[in-house]
DNA sequence: ATTAGCACTCAGTTTATTAGAGTGCTAACA
DNA sequence: TGTTAGCACTCTAATAAACTGAGTGCTAAT
């Protein structure tokens, strides 16, 4: 059950998926007989289909309909079809030109792009920063019973936090706030901030002790906020423009996950950093650990600007999704994401 | 046709109404009959409901089905009940009691509770601050080809730009940059700086200044951006709860509005800015300029932090939504909102 | 090994039938 | 004069029955 397929199978195999893709209805031995080159009757077509049932390739959704494709089909397709050269999509390319935008916008940006070019959903998440360093924080006095504290990361990556104070401080204190906190605190990770280190700047910071501690809580705060991380999605309603999918109760279940964001973002993620993979990844099916996807399939692809700065995109679809020009799309966003963030 | 409804009439209606909004099936003259404490026979009820066909506030979708409310009589309904004494809805009040979180993740949680707790679909938008001033605006050196300028304007409201300089910048001559541009923008609102103004800051600013030119710009790139405003959503798939809005092509539509959220929140918000009213609006219907929603209802509430400091709540639903409910809950958010927000 | 041919299967569509909810109208009633 | 009981009528929705056609599996011939 287990053996090769040989050179027919395959393409009759292939010719299934293919029309699968295209019709959503399930395919007869006829339809492949004249749609393939292969001259082969229809009955001859029966016989291997046959084959490709029983190995587990294809089934019926009933006795005397056509076949559809199994996750493993999609599998095998998928692999197939990933090592063939990549066919742009330029058209892409040029309606994201409008760099040096905020790159939340950007973002966004590319996943309303993705959504409407492909007619499937999108979900893109913005790049993780975990382990990034300090690089200084910025005191600034708002009035009387606030503090600004902008705290600049590695990357760029910006935050502000306001700190209330009880008691007013001096602008000659806060300068001095200022430089021994950054003294002691740049270049360092927040892994590296340590009990010790919080105590000794508390004493040298004097009267202003507590401001150090909220300071620091700041601080945690937003790096901690850094990390449950920022998701971009669009085109949810596509889903339901497939009738496979567009079923109340299972719609309801998707949208509502692709609301929540978090889950779709992690797996996009994890799977990724985790291998060590820097490519394109496909779920099809029960591959992907989300109940409520269990009759999709996505396609992830991560992109990095800097070492370990790394974000993902994902495109969520019907099994019967066109993996093709989806691959092709999100490489190109890929790389234009690279090609705008990666050096400046 | 338009003469004033008798009382028994009214609360024929009522009924009707009432029921609709539980069953969301048609109910017929039998029906009432039984439901209310009119003690009146089903042909008596059919006679007086012919009336109110007659008059517009209700239809048969066929002949020989029960009646449905029209929008016409939804908003008498509502506007009836508006009167009413608010019945609180305690539970959501302890949920957002997390205070002191930052302002997006906290409208985006009422944005979360509200979806979860009415089953409808939920927008949130946050305060507007437009012909808002600066209160301060601090430049620091990143490195020697970035600056970081951190804006913050009334209400704490804080941004932030990086700018590019082509020549490294002394620290001496950042700091002169800093008081240069704090003496003479601090206080204005993006309006009230001119041309001349401008001139004048560069003049002074001697061979920085093009960087004051980039810092005007990014300062107005800030407020800008503030503008295009920011909206968080949820519960898009409720929607698909409800049998009349879930036919696939309408469902579809309206996520889509859902998703892009603009023109939503703008409805939200301008409305309720143009009457002067603080208060909650209602749309049903065709009452609402935007295509999509003409079998839908939405109602907003507008929550108002400081003078001028605005925004929004909607939630969005069948026609025959619990208006009563959504009234209560919205009201108690706005109070939430501004308990948390207002001072501090 | 391939194919033509045929009997068989079964989802989906069409058509007919029925059941039930609800109405409008008339006539009786208080 | 307002209310009600009763009945004929209407129309949807549900159910059943009949039909259609795509597609299969198997057998026998090439």
């Amino acid at each position: 059950m287990q053996e090769e397929l040989d050179d027919r199978k395959k393409r009759i195999l292939h010719a299934v998926i293919r029309n699968y893709l295209e019709t959503g209805e399930p395919v007869g031995s006829r339809t492949i007989s004249k749609y393939t080159d292969l001259n082969l009757s229809s009955a001859t077509i029966r016989n291997e289909m046959s084959d490709l049932e029983e190995m587990g390739y294809i089934i019926q959704p009933h006795t005397s309909a056509g076949r559809i494709p199994t996750d493993r089909a999609y599998r095998l397709y998928v692999d197939s079809m990933m090592e063939e050269k990549d066919r742009e999509i330029e058209e892409l390319k040029g309606m994201l030109l409008r760099t040096e935008d905020k790159m939340d916008k950007v973002l966004k940006n590319v996943a309303n792009l993705l959504a409407t070019n492909t007619n499937y959903a999108t979900v893109v998440s913005a790049p993780q920063i975990r382990g990034n360093r300090l690089k200084f924080l910025q005191l600034s006095k708002v009035d009387e019973s606030q503090i600004l504290a902008v705290i600049v990361m590695e990357g760029n990556v910006i935050r502000n936090e306001i700190i209330h104070v009880d008691e007013p401080i001096s602008d000659e204190n806060m300068l001095k706030l200022n430089i021994l906190i950054n003294t002691h605190l740049n270049g360092l990770a927040l892994e590296e901030i340590n009990l010790g280190m919080i105590t000794a700047l508390k004493e040298q910071a004097g009267i202003h002790s507590s401001i150090v501690g909220n300071v620091i809580d700041a601080l945690a705060m937003a790096i901690k906020g850094e990390e449950d991380l920022e998701v971009y999605t669009s085109g949810a309603n596509n889903i339901l423009k497939y009738p496979e999918l567009a079923d109340k109760q299972k719609a309801s279940e998707l949208i509502q996950t692709f609301e929540e964001k978090k889950a779709l973002a992690k797996l996009a993620t994890d799977k990724l950093a985790e291998e060590g993979n820097t490519g394109i990844q496909v779920y099809i099916g029960d591959e992907a650990p989300i109940d409520s996807m269990k009759d999709c399939s996505m396609v992830t692809a991560t992109y990095e600007l800097e070492e370990g700065m790394r974000g993902s995109i994902a495109i969520i679809g019907p099994k019967r999704m066109d993996y093709d020009k989806v691959v092709s799309s999100l490489k190109t966003m890929m790389k234009e994401l690279e090609r705008i963030y990666k050096k400046e």
